[in-house]
DNA sequence: TGTTAACACGAAACCGTTATAGTTTGTCTA
DNA sequence: TAGACAAACTATAACGGTTTCGTGTTAACA
């Protein structure tokens, strides 16, 4: 590795101290002009850039944040990705992306070498399932302690106190299963996950009050919890092929294709027959035939929401404030699948 | 920010020097055995970990990788994402993820940020669009001066010299298209992107002997050249309409959704009377109805791959050596869309 | 009893910057 | 012509580690 230029080589070369080269770089007046501008034109013309390593621990910030989420292959983590390294980038922040495969081990593995490692000033987290599951929540307390911002992202939790990035998920699935009904649906199922994942929960209830304020009833058998995503083909399929309904509202973007694949495979149509709408907008439910309507969550906005939270806490010297949780709206996309 | 405990702090409780608590923890034979079980003792209370900028001050290595991708609303680079993150995690490095969002400007921009600011120690990078365009790859040359590894990832260009993981593009659509032949299709269309685009280009090879090894003739009407993604429907469509087809190869998964949309909404049968095939294994393909068979270029595969071979320039000291191109197989994938 | 070597530890330099506190000059003033 | 003061630099001490080179103590040996 060929060595980088240094404030020491060009001070060597120039025959000044180095002092004088950094305040030069830095336009302090205590250097005079020409001294100043001999300085500057060196750099330039060896392309000098600050060792920013070198920065980070004089300065004891690294101008990196870590952002933190369960995995990759699904659209709404790629937005947020997108959206929190467009505005980072922009102020001149890295990012580090990692990935807990939905494992709390390497959830908490990855926090504690960049936090104590002083990798990153702060972090963006989604919760991995297994937290969720285990409600075990030290590894971020641990992170709030040491003073270092965190900023929650979709799947959050009440027991840690720090700023958050959600959507109205109960009322993005009350609207998603309103508009079912305005469309005529009177046998509308649920595909949702396990009730440890904040969202799922969520999603639930939004779909239980729409029911309920459209004087619809409740019906128990109409609702499929779904655990992994490996294996969701064949209960989608039993609840499609042994339940008469009309509709289908599914929490994520794979639980609706499935649905929907499930449903024409069954030799009906699609809304005709049976009206689907899916929550989360990938390209999934975007380019399906027919293309299924869903409700957005605004996956960009959210990750870019985060971030500002986060530069906000880091740029601030005052610690503690009030923590605030920013909920962005979702929409409601009308694609074909839920009629004209 | 509360500070993270220091050498210096431990040396200071227990009263020994800093260098003893250093070696202590590095289990240096130097140190006596009590003395360094009581600093191993007092550091492990204390949740002490070291600080790895410092390290990397001093090491004049950060164990921080770039990977540069066009864009990640993609399976594909979702996959390789995964990849890298896998295995750099395995070996204790982070994974910088950086988006050129196909922009020449914004790929330099990154690339020189990082490599001068010295904040990691080599790249992995997937070519923008506009890069390949301009074919000017001046940024990538200085890094490779500046004695920085470099690993190109699938949009790459012979005139960088570097390690370079591919799939065999010609190789795999010839497949792909013998494939669509073997089931019986006479009149083969191409959706393909424009020819700067290395992979692009060299699918359209692979598409070309194919029709030619097995007596086909080679009708340029057949063949649509899409620029961008965002206005691809509208000559699909026309292709699809204007053209008795009974095959179609499409170069990415983008182009095969949209053709088979297209296909059913002429009110043509897949495979019955189109068949379909694409190219890059993303969730689009497999959860469309019917699945649509593909290419898998195995994106996690070249993931971990590229940084194998990044690590291992990383890891070897003597410089230079010959460079060497990995060229990932690629495998068919038959699914309903092609036939039985 | 003096020499020496092993042992256990400390001092100091270094990585590249920045910030603070000097140190030279030269000029102007009283 | 000493003294004050600004201008233009330089020296130095961090930041938090690692590492090389001492150094003082003790024990073994001739």
């Amino acid at each position: 590795m060929k060595r980088k230029i240094t404030l020491k080589d060009i001070a060597k070369e120039l025959e000044v101290s180095i002092s004088t080269v950094s305040k030069s770089l830095k336009d302090s007046p205590e250097i005079g002009e020409d001294t100043r501008e001999k300085v500057k034109a060196f750099a330039a013309l060896y392309n000098y850039k600050p060792n920013n390593i070198a920065i980070s621990l004089k300065n004891r910030r690294t101008k990196n944040i870590a952002l933190i989420i369960p995995e990759i292959v699904n659209d709404f983590f790629g937005e947020v990705i997108g959206g929190v390294e467009q505005v980072a980038n922009e102020k001149g922040y890295n990012v580090i992306v990692c990935l807990s495969n939905e494992s709390f081990d390497k959830e908490v593995v990855n926090i504690d070498t960049l936090a104590h490692g002083g990798q990153v000033d702060g972090f963006i987290i989604s919760l991995s399932k297994e937290t969720m599951l285990r409600q075990d929540y030290n590894h971020l307390i641990e992170v709030e302690n040491q003073g270092m911002p965190l900023v929650m992202l979709d799947r959050v939790t009440e027991q840690v106190l720090c700023d958050k990035v959600i959507v109205d998920d109960a009322r993005g699935s009350y609207n998603a299963v309103s508009h079912l009904i305005e469309q005529g649906c009177k046998k509308i199922a649920l595909i949702t996950t396990v009730d440890y994942i904040s969202v799922g929960h969520l999603r639930t209830q939004g779909y239980i009050k729409a029911l309920g304020d459209h004087g619809l009833e409740l019906d128990p058998s109409l609702i499929v919890r779904i655990d992994g995503i490996a294996g969701c083909e064949d209960p989608i399929k039993k609840l499609v092929e042994n339940q008469d309904i009309d509709g289908v509202f599914a929490v994520n973007e794979l639980f609706a294709v499935t649905a929907m694949k499930a449903v024409q495979n069954h030799g009906k149509k699609v809304p005709q027959d049976v009206a689907i709408i899916g929550f989360s907008d990938g390209k999934l439910l975007k380019h399906a035939t027919p293309a299924v309507s869903t409700v957005s969550q605004h996956g960009e906005e959210m990750g870019r929401v985060a971030v500002k939270m986060l530069l906000k806490r880091l740029q601030s010297d005052k610690e503690e404030e009030s923590f605030s949780t920013r909920v962005i709206k979702t929409s409601l996309i009308k694609r074909e699948s839920s009629g004209s």
